[in-house]
Parts: C-alpha cells; sequence; structure tokens
DNA sequence: ACTCAGAATGAATGATCGTTCATTCCTATG
DNA sequence: CATAGGAATGAACGATCATTCATTCTGAGT
C-alpha cells in the first residue's frame, strides 16, 4: 500500500523520481504547512521540510530559490485558500437565499476545513511575524481586502432586502470579520475554553442580533 | 545628558554598572519585547537582545539561564501586564457606574498603551507560536481565564441591572473577547483598512447592541 | 581604605543552519 | 534502444547561533 502516498517516508531505497514543477511546488508547500503546525515558524528548517516530503535538502533551493521565497510562497498558497473559499460562497450563484448564503459562509469560517489545528497555526504564525515583515503584510492584506469588499456587499444586500435600520454594513463588516479571526484565535490558543460548536454559537448570536429576520 | 538613559547606547567606554537582578531582567525583557516589534520572533538573538540592553551577551543566560526561558518570561510579563490592566478595571471599585466601567474597559483594550505596534506584535508573535508550544498557550490561558470570569461578572451585573432579555453573558463575554482580539490583528496586519477610531467605533458598536441601556 | 562575594564580560566552542554545485540518474524524444 | 536535457541528490562550506566559563571589575560591608 502507499506505494505514492500522501506522505512519503525519507526512508531508504525509494526510487529518484522526476516530476513536474507545479507538482513538486506544491508538496514542499504542504510539507510546510505541516511543519509550521508541529514545529512553529521560529523552529522551521528547510532539512524538517524537504525531510517532511520526502525528498533531498537541495530541492528546495531549486524550486524555491531560497527559503524565504518558500515561505512566502506559502503564505500566499494558505490565503488565498480561505480567502477563495469565502469569495466563491459569497459570489457565487449557487445559493440564492441571503440568509442561507450567510449560513453557508459561517460553517465555511468555522467549518471543519478551517479550524483544522494546522491551518489555524499556519495563519497566525505568518500574522505573529507581520508586524516585523512588510512583505506578508502585503500579502495577506491584498487578498483580504477583496474578502472583505464581497462581504460588505452582501451584509448590504441583506440590510436593502429586509429594510434593517440604523445598521452600517461597512462596520459590521469590519466586526464580523474580527468577531471570525478572534474566535480562530480562541481555537488556537485556549482550545479547553472555547469548543468549535460553541464558537459557531457566538458567531451566530453576533449574525442574529444584527439581522434577525435572516438568522434563527 | 543621558548618564542613565533608558535606551542605553552599547557604545564604547561605558563602565560596568552593577545592578539588582530584578532590575536586569526587566531591562532584558523590555529589550526583547523591542527585538520582536522590529524584527519578529522567529530572528530574535540574544547577541540582538543584549546589544538593544547595552549589555554583553552572556547576561542574558546569566538572569535567565536559556534563551527559551527569557522568551517565556517575557510572553508571561507582557501577559500579566495586559490581563491585570482589564482586571484593575473590572474589579476595582473606583468607578461605580457600571456603563462607565465598561467604557474604561473599552478604552484600555483599544486604547494607546495597548494597541501600540510594539506590543501588538509581541503578543501576536506569541500566538503564531502557541500551536506548536504549549508552554505559551498555559501562559496564556492561565492569566486569561481569570479575565474572562471577570468579564462575564460584569455582563451579568449589567444584565440583571437593566433587565436585559434573551441575552447569554457567557457568550456574549466570548464574543467581545474575540472581537477585540481580531481589531488587535486587524490593527496590525492591514492598519490601512482598519484605524484605531474605526476599531474603537466597531467595538462600542457591539455592546451598545448588546446593552443599549448602557452604551449611547 | 581594604577586601572579597559575586555581577558582568566577551572570546571561544560546538552545533546547526541556508545555500551551493559537482554528480547521479530519470525519462521524453527520436 | 540510445541519447540528451534537466530534475534530483547530498556532501561540503561558510555564516551564525546559543551557551560556557576563565577573567575582570564593582561596590557594600568592615
Amino acid at each position: 500500500m502507499a506505494e505514492k502516498g500522501l506522505e512519503q517516508t525519507p526512508s531508504v531505497g525509494r526510487r529518484r523520481q522526476i516530476r513536474p514543477k507545479a507538482e513538486r511546488r506544491q508538496q514542499l508547500i504542504d510539507a510546510t504547512i505541516r511543519c509550521i503546525a508541529q514545529q512553529g515558524l521560529s523552529a522551521i528548517t528547510l532539512q524538517m521540510v524537504t525531510r517532511e516530503a520526502g525528498l533531498s535538502v537541495g530541492i528546495a533551493n531549486l524550486h524555491f530559490q531560497s527559503k524565504d521565497n518558500l515561505l512566502r510562497e506559502t503564505l500566499r498558497f494558505v490565503a488565498e485558500e480561505y480567502h477563495g473559499g469565502q469569495i466563491q460562497i459569497m459570489e457565487g450563484a449557487a445559493i440564492a437565499n441571503l440568509g442561507e448564503r450567510l449560513d453557508a459562509l459561517l460553517d465555511f469560517q468555522l467549518g471543519r476545513g478551517v479550524t483544522q489545528r494546522q491551518k489555524m497555526s499556519v495563519w497566525f504564525a505568518y500574522y505573529g511575524e507581520a508586524g516585523a515583515r512588510p512583505v506578508y503584510q502585503k500579502i495577506v492584506s491584498t487578498v483580504d481586502r477583496l474578502a472583505a469588499q464581497k462581504l460588505e456587499a452582501l451584509f448590504e444586500a441583506i440590510i436593502a432586502e429586509a429594510h434593517y435600520e440604523g445598521v452600517d454594513a461597512k462596520e459590521l463588516a469590519t466586526g464580523y470579520s474580527a468577531l471570525i479571526d478572534g474566535l480562530h484565535l480562541g481555537l488556537l490558543v485556549t482550545p479547553r475554553e472555547l469548543s468549535k460548536r460553541r464558537a459557531r454559537a457566538v458567531a451566530r448570536d453576533f449574525l442574529r442580533r444584527a439581522f434577525p429576520k435572516h438568522i434563527h
């Protein structure tokens, strides 16, 4: 079994394989994500990443030129994955009902895919370095801005649909995004005090208070 | 001037001084905070920290045994400073009016002292590593739990005072804490999109929707 | 004024890291 | 089947790091 397993053991005897550049890049990014989650961004090593990927040390610099670049591309991948998922829900025509669309968004943001310890670790590892590294700030804010706009538009549509009054879509969108980020942080740092179920209830409560006619 | 300046230059000719252990420890912790904010947790170096403190390399291990321990103690200091400030406001009898107390808490959490880039960088630097380092989780959750309890008690008192209905203090406290964390993150990572003024408005909006009779 | 416990120093050490590149070995192509 | 282009390897290198400790220096106590 596992002739070409996802986690290839770096054990002896495995034959050298030549694979497309794109595939190797993704393989290394995936390994980087696992290593950051397990060891932290400050302890990460190319030897560690390449061993996790089941490849040799030199391959990281072959496909990414430098460790710095590998880390940047990993952040870009994670950021685009998360924000891409959000945008797909918000601008996709799959769900016509606005309330259901909001529900779907919440389920995605606090669902199994996103709230894996592995993914959240990566997120906050980069956030932690963002203060000292403008490059990280730029990567995140680029994708972040688009998602924020879509969310604002969704809120505006909901407000218009039910004639909610005294509610500012932009301010509410900022608050909701911050709330989701804060809940992710809670799930990562104090999982004993905050379960995923509770996190969902808290976020849903926020939306219910703003849009009582849409969220039950 | 600056015969004993706060930022002592590591320049030549300064005489060796013997100071109490506690003072040296604090001096090193302060330097560590500045270095984390400027260079990031993953790039931090003992040479860097001790130079920032205007002392020799060996002194870090003299007072903290290891780099790891210095970083742990720095986190403990920042965590206790932040949570201590919150608790002082919440359980202090200085402000009798509950609405004003809530206002004071918000002002502290999003005020000048806390939202300095320097302090927030340190916070999230450690949060980023928390996934991989249980020690950090423990330090944060220990002080966090107490602050969460005090906040919950404050919310309960407010609910009882004005007979708010359909509001769960515990859930609301979790949401408010997460919101504040998320706003801090926004201020750090995307300062262009989120000003401090707006962050305060968003948090105040959250409280107003929950406690309309207390927050205007 | 003298002394000495111990605070402070910084050169030295050994370990580990990112990066390089000569070499090996696939595999697409004819 | 033979071959060339280039993907993959990993030993080697230089740089940098945390940590040690022999030595220097300070200042409170006498």
